[in-house]
DNA sequence: ATAGATTTGACCGATTATCGAACATTCGGT
DNA sequence: ACCGAATGTTCGATAATCGGTCAAATCTAT
């Protein structure tokens, strides 16, 4: 554990502000992220307009959104697993042989987060997602595989926390979700319907290291009705465990 | 201009020392990160033990690597702009139509920017840039167009500065350079040849907005052989003006 | 259109978190 | 095993931060 004499506050408080534009979905005004952060006006004030002069937030009428400069940050990251050069190309590869967008995701906490995406036949709807956003862990097909190749204790510190409800068909029983992720263990897939949005189902498989962790896991989304027999779910999983096994040695 | 009694010195710090990991190619130690950003040894350590407490920094050996947390900061700009419902789908069916991969980047600063990007044929070799990743805007065609459309004023300001020259084809000239801007607005796109790095090739068009002034840009790179029929150009470039179109409802 | 109420912006002295020199520890080479 | 160099940690002086308070702007109701 960190020491408390070891945190610069004022600079957690900055990173609060600016954590606070990823679930906004239009600009904020200081007003507004005083009362979301719980972080005093004036102070407030001082870390936005730091944030203008540094190029991350941009003022219009009184309100902040935040700039282009902020994907600087996130491009740390993939540039140094490489993303564009090595794992990009793969995804692209096998979205095209399956028809379906991939997703490559990590886990984040308590939560699925995108790192990676790929577009499949244009002809289908999109899912909306695009890189940075999150899922929850149990009720994804994607954050179930991360969960079941997760270290056990952690998993049960993760299903210990009242997990969300999203739709009348969303697992909540940590005994059921065990379950399912043996089955997952097993069957080297995970295949989870509406249990985020319904009529929605996904499929995801890992993308395990040497230790059997699973460091990220690869998955597709589409309509219900798409993935309803098991030989085109079977068929499908197989191919993207294939593109989970090359992509094993960069991710 | 923000007065110098608005800015939080600290949170300042702390953001450059998130941001240098951007160019960073391995794991940083404290004393690297305190050379690299000329911030006193502790007070360095200090803020990297607050990036590793709120979980957007890593740990291992003493060295310190970007967590996929950091990418949630992007999020916040990509889905206000609602890239993954809107932008995505239409820059997939026309890189589709293309067979190039194509890239949507914006400006920051003297700078472009990446903020979308949608494979191509999975045959041909990738650009190995991500979102996030930045290009000069005088060396590419992307940046180019940027600048076509930008406000005299800007351009003047940015042409201004010593202009970096990466290969022998390298245009220095600002003279030179608003010549080939002119061409642009004239002609609608933009080619550029070996000017970043030898033998490759980008064609650009304009994203622009009401004013006419270019919010974006829209851009296909590869080997400059693949784009040396003026026909083929003018071919590629149309196809992208319609994407341009149809996207300047939504950037 | 006006007045009152409410929200937002800005200032500035007290306080406290921050800074960085100095000390302790670890690492690497011989 | 020793020494020198590099890195990690501590702690008191100091300067930056905090947040209460006041001013300005905006909104609402009559």
């Amino acid at each position: 554990m960190i020491a408390d004499k070891d945190i610069s506050l004022t600079f957690m408080k900055g990173m609060e502000v600016l954590e606070a534009f990823e679930h906004a979905a239009h600009p904020l005004t200081i007003p507004e992220l005083s009362r979301v952060t719980g972080i005093n006006r004036s102070v407030t004030r001082r870390l936005v307009l730091t944030l203008v002069q540094l190029g991350y937030l941009l003022e219009a009428n009184r309100a902040y959104t935040p700039s282009p400069r902020v994907l600087r940050l996130a491009s740390g990251y993939l540039k140094e697993r490489q993303f564009g050069r090595t794992v990009q190309p793969v995804m692209a590869s096998y979205s095209k042989r399956l028809g379906d967008a991939i997703s490559l995701a990590v886990r984040d906490g308590v939560d699925a987060i995108y790192v990676a995406y790929s577009p499949g036949d244009p002809a289908l709807i999109t899912s909306g997602f695009n890189i940075g956003s999150r899922l929850p862990l149990t009720a994804t097909a994607i954050g179930r595989v991360l969960l079941a190749f997760e270290e056990p204790a952690e998993v049960d510190r993760i299903l210990a926390a009242p997990s969300a409800v999203f739709t009348p068909a969303t697992k909540t029983d940590p005994a059921a979700i065990l379950k399912d992720l043996a089955e997952i263990r097993v069957r080297g897939f995970a295949h989870v319907t509406g249990e985020y949005e319904p009529g929605v189902a996904s499929i995801a498989v890992a993308v395990t290291g040497a230790n059997n962790i699973s460091k990220a896991a690869l998955g597709i989304v589409g309509p219900a009705a798409r993935f309803e027999k098991p030989e085109i779910c079977a068929g499908k999983a197989e191919l993207l465990a294939e593109c989970a096994d090359t992509l094993s040695s960069f991710v």
